[in-house]
DNA sequence: GTCCCGCAAC
DNA sequence: GTTGCGGGAC
């Protein structure tokens, strides 16, 4: 038995209570996911990035076709933008395939082509945080630095602070690190999460007790869903630039003043998205060709 | 309406 | 600490 009580909190018989509960959850309803099926850094970024406020069920559907795609960190590194950016279509938040991209391009350009295998190194890289540094580390090299993601968040909040509202994370990290299994964190953590999607689906999301719960906006009608569909209209001129003129047509549907248009256009410009030639944008890199009529 | 294996810019 | 970021399933 590991000795895991600190100072302070829960005793060590609450603490065995929910690593018990926690791996007899997962021994009955493991999930079989493609991205738990290999230790391969590259393919498990790409398999982090996707679950980035995404569900499951839409990224076991893209995953393989991005795979296929793009099967090496070299292969993503030297692809077009716009071609990793027209896979990614359907998944949402963009901006994750360009730091996915600019990522590739840094493992190749500044580490070689050798994938960070520390928490510190992959946390440099474009579009990685805490959590999926620490992910990365724990389901491609076995390492057990505590993370909080929604269903580890929902797990602990669930075991820890029945009825409290409020909670921060700073209160649940000490207790993710607390419960850290040494011998195989890569599996604790696929435990962990597994039971807190059975919290949510069982009893409701805890995660609304969370201090840190917010509410998406939502998207119709939203600068988001320009945003996604100026990047579309441009993907799908592709290679051709489109001029700003044009956008106003292409985007009727969405029923935005042409101004609008014209200053999402450069935003997307600006993020790196687009690039902008006098009056007409193409995707960032495509070459130069001629304008869409 | 609610949710989704967060990150980065401010 | 707050805000913006896509899209679809339920």
């Amino acid at each position: 038995m590991n000795e895991r009580r600190s100072d302070f909190g829960p005793s060590q018989a609450i603490f065995d209570d929910f690593v018990a509960e926690v791996w007899d959850h997962h021994r009955e309803s493991r999930r079989d996911l493609p991205w738990r099926c290999t230790f391969d850094p590259y393919e498990i970024l790409v398999s982090e990035i996707m679950l980035q406020q995404t569900q499951v069920a839409r990224v076991l559907d893209k995953y393989p076709l991005f795979l296929s795609a793009f099967p090496t960190v070299a292969a993503l590194a030297s692809a077009d933008v716009g071609a990793v950016l027209a896979v990614w279509q359907g998944l949402g938040y963009n901006r994750r395939a360009l730091a996915l991209y600019r990522a590739a391009k840094a493992i190749v350009e500044e580490h070689g082509g050798t994938f960070p295998d520390t928490v510190e190194g992959l946390r440099k890289l474009p579009g990685v945080g805490e959590a999926t540094a620490a992910a990365v580390s724990a389901f491609a090299f076995g390492r057990g630095q505590p993370f909080i993601e929604t269903n580890i968040r929902a797990a602990y909040i669930h075991f820890f602070f029945p009825g409290q509202d409020g909670i921060p994370d700073a209160a649940i990290l000490p207790l993710v690190q607390a419960t850290i299994d040494p011998d195989d964190p890569r599996e604790w953590f696929y435990a962990l999460m597994d039971y807190g999607v059975w919290v949510k689906r069982t009893y409701g999301n805890p995660s609304r007790r969370s201090r840190h719960h917010t509410v998406q906006s939502r998207f119709a009608g939203s600068r988001r869903e320009v945003r996604a569909g100026v990047l579309q209209a441009v993907l799908a001129a592709t290679p051709a630039a489109v001029e700003v003129s044009r956008l106003p047509e292409l985007l009727d549907a969405l029923g935005r003043a042409p101004e609008e248009l014209a200053d999402i256009a450069d935003e997307l410009a600006r993020e790196g998205f687009l690039e902008k030639t006098g009056t007409a944008y193409r995707i960032a890199g495509s070459a130069q060709d001629d304008i869409s009529e």
